[in-house]
DNA sequence: TCGATCCTGTAG
DNA sequence: CTACAGGATCGA
């Protein structure tokens, strides 16, 4: 479920409805979502926290709490985070809650239990988060900086796109759709890519990004909508053998890194 | 850089 | 039954 934008909505929304809010209790219901043998001791550093702010570094979500430690989130392919009103709220797939002063609780629910979470000093928080790249929606972003990143790599551009350490956030779909708005193969090394071509995928990250941060936020707002992922209008994910919406051939599938990449031979190049 | 691995569920 | 799933890490 989330890349980028899905995360961005999970932050803002914990953001407003939990920050400044005492952790009463922590169970973790799934101990291997936790580094090894920390499970217990999460749970006991969580009771009595106050949850100060909730912050977002490319896919990761980091909740700030008093004492100076951050619980470190990572949703990986199906966790949610959110907000229930009643704590005894219970699903088959919840991995970890914090029962909240007053009653109500923050929920991990991960239906693969893929995702992970970690309890980080300021130190540590400072080491896990300094394997990231760039954030791709921030001013230090810039189409100068990607392009001369870029033009070192061999990398195949979707690759490139989805490697964390170049461009903190885009992951499958998003990847596939910058590639496609910026007629980019998606099996061209990056080093291949004329700068100006570069350029022109710079500024499809930031438009596929802008736009899916908006619908995301849309979509979270009404519950059930979220996971269907129905809330970008896609160009080419997930569209093997249907019509090119720009060209008219057809949109191909094929593997990269064991995962699958969408695109048009056609208009990709 | 590729493949296996971590998990569970669904579609064909 | 196999393939695949909006992710990431690890070892060969």
């Amino acid at each position: 479920m989330p890349e980028l934008p899905e995360v961005e909505a999970v932050c803002r929304k914990l953001q407003t409805e939990a920050a400044g809010v005492q952790i009463v209790r922590a169970r973790i219901l799934r101990p291997g979502i936790a580094p090894k043998d920390q499970a217990e001791i999460i749970e006991q550093e969580l009771a009595g926290a106050t949850l100060l702010k909730v912050e977002r570094r490319g896919k990761n979500i980091l909740m700030r709490l008093s004492g100076g430690r951050t619980l470190h989130v990572h949703l990986r392919m199906t966790g949610n985070l959110f907000v229930v009103s009643d704590h005894r709220f219970q699903s088959a797939s919840v991995r970890l809650y914090l029962e909240l002063a007053g009653g109500r609780a923050i929920v991990f629910e991960d239906q693969r239990a893929l995702g992970r979470i970690a309890l980080h000093t300021d130190e540590a928080l400072a080491e896990a988060v300094s394997v990231l790249g760039p954030e791709p929606l921030s001013p230090e972003f810039t189409a100068e900086s990607f392009v001369a990143a870029a033009r070192k790599s061999r990398q195949p551009a979707k690759l490139y796109l989805m490697d964390q350490r170049r461009v903190a956030g885009l992951g499958n779909i998003y990847a596939a759709e910058a590639l496609f708005l910026a007629g980019v193969d998606p099996r061209r090394a990056m080093n291949r890519i004329a700068p100006a071509r570069l350029r022109e995928l710079h500024g499809a990250i930031l438009e596929v990004l802008r736009q899916a941060v908006r619908s995301a936020a849309e979509a979270y707002a009404e519950p059930g909508r979220f996971a269907e992922g129905e809330s970008f209008p896609v160009a080419v994910y997930g569209r093997e053998g249907e019509v090119c919406l720009r060209c008219g051939k057809t949109v191909r599938r094929i593997p990269q890194g064991g995962r699958s990449t969408y695109f048009c031979a056609g208009c990709q190049r």
